[in-house]
DNA sequence: ATTGACATCCAAAACGTTTTGGATTATTGT
DNA sequence: ACAATAATCCAAAACGTTTTGGATGTCAAT
């Protein structure tokens, strides 16, 4: 049976309010008192009902994040994440509660319910959509959150790698290789990151003197599955592109196993480039370029960016825009 | 301002006690008056404040799962158990509560904090220990949960795949493509599932007629760096290995990078083998010849019993081995 | 007319903390 | 001697649900 105030207020001969007072630092405890009330409560293995004390005190010493429900395996980038805010978390003494939702409608509602119900006292939020809901709920509902990622509106506390500036680092780079014909493999539309990947490329392709081709510009939804299958649309086209460039590791993971379906060698035939830097890039056959956005760390910096909003105190830059690093590897191949 | 019963029982002219059995879906309370009820708890957003219903009803729809600080990145056993476990929970309308915790004392008191103050229903425990005081003491409390491996005890529920039997594979796989000199990279001795697997190797080294060579067992820690400074001193022996297999995937992949800077072919001069078939395994270069546990799969499984467990279900099997399954592949190499 | 069963509603207790607003005693200053 | 202050303790309220143990009115059977 668990242990109560009321027992150790049983045990010692003190009130259950002295107990609470003695074990929770009050100024107003002798400290005799407070030692004999502590060394009983120890001996009985106490711990605090949280519920009690998040009903009473309205705290709950919980981050929030919601995950999409991953088909198979899992999201990399997501994970990638949560470790960052789980290390983070931890040591400021938090812990994540986590609800893996369907995208969508079930997702807002999981933002609802964890919200409206303070389970949390704040939230992560990620993969950013273009009027993110998410975001409107959370401001209406004036609960802390901060974003990893940016949208159109951004008055609100966030952290992102510039993703304009990265994708035209890579455009430039595969130009300077002297290729000319250079796909693109989007993410979905809604989220907000595609069109300031997009205009990355395009703004690439016009300071390398290329012209935009609709037929290069293909749709993926972040899955390895659909980097493949946007690479063989790519590749089946009458003057099929000398390289791809995909708006995460995963589709250009993707890419390069269509690729080599096709028996054509990444890098000598097709260049192929990504935007991440999870492990598996490193790791890729042949090991993927790409543009690092540390998640991990990422991760980290918004959750003491979060704690700082939850304990409303300054901070420094509620904006903070990193600067993407091009991680040239061997799926770039070499001049051609 | 969160709305609360209270609200709703004065904008709807009923008592708490009926609002309260009329969202609850109580047969006491009659079916105008709760649609009139239901409606007006919409309007107002209304939200059970999830700490009052915690204290009064004893229940959290929480799992717990207590995972590993990592130093950079995740470690990929663990995200896809979670990824696992996560799903699932969706699947039951749970959630995940996590807490990151450095290995032992805190690992421990962090057991203790969320399960004794009541803030989760049950939880997923993983990377066993000889005599596992995670276990001990949640036997103790008498709290619901279910180990994702086994050890010396086992009277608890778990599912596991037998490890044995999988190195045992390997083993002999590798002795059949002519390998006379096989090594191995043991995890921690206090892991379980480390006696299991030195067990699998010692047996097929005695079923291929090899003698077991102390020099050719050395110990990491489950990360890839480990296994690549183990490859190096197995290497680096008057007569090194022809064949290494690791206790799991990251280390094999450590191997495998070592073997490849000592210019050295993996598969043609040096076999290299692991466990667990993570995702990296399929996409190493070369891709890595393992046994194959489906973490994801066993997190879902590990959830379902956890799920009856807490809800005093019987369970038709409390203790599921699972038959490994050998993956071959290109870094075994040919015959020698 | 009376009694028993049923439907539909409700007040207060309970859960286990923290907070509020004290009471009582001892000490110090005038 | 008395008043003011400080130290140390405590009862009850509060938080927001669910549960307990009803009250009241209606209807059917006798």
């Amino acid at each position: 049976m668990k242990v109560t105030l009321k027992d150790i207020a049983r045990e010692s001969g003190y009130s259950i309010t002295t107990v609470s007072h003695a074990l929770s630092g009050y100024g107003d405890v002798n400290e005799n008192t407070r030692q004999h009330i502590i060394a009983i409560a120890e001996r009985l293995g106490y711990q605090p009902n949280l519920a009690a004390r998040h009903l009473r005190s309205k705290q709950t010493k919980t981050i929030g994040m919601v995950i999409p429900l991953t088909t198979y395996y899992s999201d990399p980038f997501f994970m990638e994440l949560l470790s960052g805010v789980g290390r983070q978390a931890a040591e400021y003494g938090y812990d994540l509660l986590l609800s893996a939702q369907q995208p969508g409608e079930e997702e807002l509602s999981a933002y609802r319910r964890i919200v409206a119900s303070s389970r949390i006292d704040g939230v992560v939020v990620a993969r950013v959509q273009r009027d993110d809901p998410r975001i409107t709920f959370l401001k209406e509902a004036r609960h802390p959150f901060v974003v990893f990622g940016r949208s159109n509106a951004n008055d609100y506390p966030y952290i992102d790698v510039d993703g304009r500036a990265g994708i035209r680092q890579i455009v430039l780079h595969l130009a300077r290789l002297g290729h000319r014909r250079i796909a693109f493999i989007l993410s979905p539309p809604q989220l907000a990151f595609t069109t300031l990947r997009y205009e990355g490329y395009c703004q690439g392709l016009d300071e390398a003197g290329l012209s935009l081709r609709d037929d290069y510009v293909v749709e993926g939804d972040l899955t390895r599955a659909s980097g493949h299958a946007a690479a063989l649309r790519l590749l089946a086209l009458p003057e099929p592109p000398t390289a791809i460039v995909a708006c995460n590791d995963s589709m250009a993971i993707g890419a390069m196993l269509a690729i080599q379906e096709r028996k054509l060698v990444v890098g000598r035939d097709v260049a192929v480039a990504g935007f991440d830097d999870i492990p598996a890039a490193a790791n890729a056959s042949p090991p993927l370029t790409t543009v690092r956005q540390p998640i991990y760390d990422i991760g980290r910096q918004a959750l003491d960016m979060l704690i700082r909003v939850i304990r409303n105190e300054p901070v420094e830059n509620l904006h903070v825009l990193l600067v993407p690093e091009l991680i040239v590897r061997a799926s770039s191949g070499g001049m051609i």
